[in-house]
DNA sequence: GTGACGCATTGTCCGTAGACGATAAGGCAT
DNA sequence: ATGCCTTATCGTCTACGGACAATGCGTCAC
């Protein structure tokens, strides 16, 4: 569970306060499961293209703005 | 397997053929295998956030360029 | 012809993504 | 104190991601 992950979940759950939404709500938002939600957030899941693009639309972004956290970032090696 | 991957995975190859590698060089650029290349180029894969960042890596460009492709599109409801 | 490329496609394998249920614990009211 | 809301965390299950070896096909050059 790389840490790479961590800052994308913590990117997802700013913007997810900044709608004001509980993770249940944008879970069902995105068609996704409460506890999916909360393992993205802490970073302990590494979700799929299609599943960004879910989460995308519930956050009411672009998949593209999500990834920025990983612009500039080396990937592991 | 939804058609989304399908736009996504000719910009991965417009993007190789830009740099002029084989499926083989890139999937080695990336630590990946050449049949998972072929299958993201024609969209039978639906790949992990990690190995967004892995692909972007060896096809020098970012993870958000590369998901440039969904912006503006509406997930699958 | 027989090589060497580049790519598609199949099948098998293991690990994990992701759904779901349950439990626990925090805060914040009343 | 008793609720309710939110989150974290655990266990189990199925489906799929991703590695790898193998096969086939077309296109070049020799």
């Amino acid at each position: 569970m790389p840490k790479s992950l961590i800052p994308f979940g913590k990117a997802i759950r700013a913007q997810r306060l900044e709608l004001g939404l509980s993770q249940e709500l944008l879970a069902e938002r995105c068609g996704f499961d409460r506890t999916y939600i909360s393992m993205l957030e802490r970073g302990t899941r590494n979700p799929s293209l299609l599943n960004l693009v879910k989460l995308a639309k519930g956050l009411g972004t672009s998949v593209s703005q999500l990834t920025e956290v990983f612009d500039g970032t080396r990937a592991r090696r």
